[in-house]
DNA sequence: TTCGATTAAGTTGGATGCAGCTGTTTTGCA
DNA sequence: TGCAAAACAGCTGCATCCAACTTAATCGAA
């Protein structure tokens, strides 16, 4: 009946992930009523999660309506600014401060991704993890949470980097160098070798994007 | 009457200042029919506002209320971290992207707040501007986005670190350090005199809690 | 007197009603 | 046929209502 209700979560979760699929793109106009009857609630909960989604910019003003944010070229130069910089920390922070365990997970990690290099969705799911568990192995809240608003900010962008072709092989690699300076307690590599993570991979989208552009 | 209606404000900006100025201090609960009747507005955009609070983690959920966030000393000591780190870029993007006339704006401010080096409460306002001014010289939206939230975090605590006796002349020097840097554009001089300004602010906070925490 | 249980008060979360604004369509006139 | 004006439909924002839950209080029994 109600297919809604085998997923316990809260509006806020389903609009995020809707957002996140892919089911509402940039641009596209949200609206309450819509929303509550897909979900099957009130507009209440929709229009809490709305304005919580607004305050972290992943939604945006297009007069008194809401519409799912995009990302302009500039914003996207700037965003791989800012993520570059928190990246770097995280993985700086947890050369420092990881756990024993939680270095054997980020190594374990990077050994079953090598089976994944052909599958760009599960390795995209599979890469999210894995910065997430540097995230986490900073032990800094605070750069979590900002972290957290960065990658969801980056599910505006339509496509991952992950997809282009080759692109997956390297990646892998370069988490293992990540990883490995980790290991050794090496903070300022492990921060320039995820710096430098970040960047590739920014410049691998900037082609992409040139690519779709001349293609139409 | 209403003396609300004169400041055309939303409750969310009505809350956050009220935070902000200390009329409610980390621990307090915040009950949605109280702020509906001080603000004289009803509960639905009271919720909404406070529900965006918690979004940002100024709030927190005790139970089933919301209380004032508070910050014990392993958040404050990761809060200055991430603190460190953004002001320290956004330093570093001033001074590669600051137009002259925003670079202008910062020396002028340096200047004019020398007379305010021993008024802690204007002292603080002006400091607030100050940084402020640096973060939007980034051109960055997304880094101005996540220094305020660190900002808004930081009104947590209740005391400031210009409270410090003499702190507020060193402050200024550091100041002026950090404009002259920026005004070389010297992107790496900008990110170190920031990321050290931020560093002793940190260092001063420490002292001062520890003082407060033996006298009371 | 103290502990437990039952009841009452208060508060949050969700639903619905209503007014006001915006954007669109339709109709009338040139 | 084109343009302007007016009516209309849709949506948002705020208020109020209701139900569920949590916590506090009171009463009773050991």
């Amino acid at each position: 009946m109600n297919h809604h209700r085998s997923t316990q979560k809260d509006a806020y979760a389903l609009i995020l992930e809707a957002i996140d699929v892919g089911v509402y793109r940039p641009g596209d106009r949200l609206v309450e009523s819509d929303l509550a009857e897909r979900f099957g609630v009130s507009r209440t909960p929709i229009r809490e999660a709305l304005q919580r989604l607004e305050t972290q910019s992943l939604l945006e003003r297009d007069g008194r309506s809401l519409i799912v944010a995009s990302l302009d070229h500039n914003q996207m130069a700037e965003l791989y600014v800012v993520r570059r910089e928190l990246e770097g920390l995280a993985a700086r922070l947890a050369a420092q401060h990881a756990t024993e365990e939680e270095i054997r997970v980020l190594q374990e990690m990077v050994k079953a991704d090598d089976q994944l290099v052909d599958d760009p969705t599960e390795l995209a799911k599979a890469n999210r993890r894995f910065h997430e568990q540097i995230h986490l192995a900073s032990h800094n809240r605070y750069l979590v949470q900002q972290l957290n608003l960065v990658h969801r900010t980056m599910a505006l962008m339509a496509t991952t980097s992950l997809a282009a072709k080759g692109r997956g092989k390297i990646a892998q690699s370069e988490h293992k160098g990540i990883v490995d300076a980790i290991s050794r307690r090496d903070a300022d590599a492990a921060a320039d070798a995820l710096k430098d993570h970040i960047s590739i991979a920014f410049m691998t989208r900037l082609k992409q994007d040139a690519g779709d552009r001349s293609k139409g």
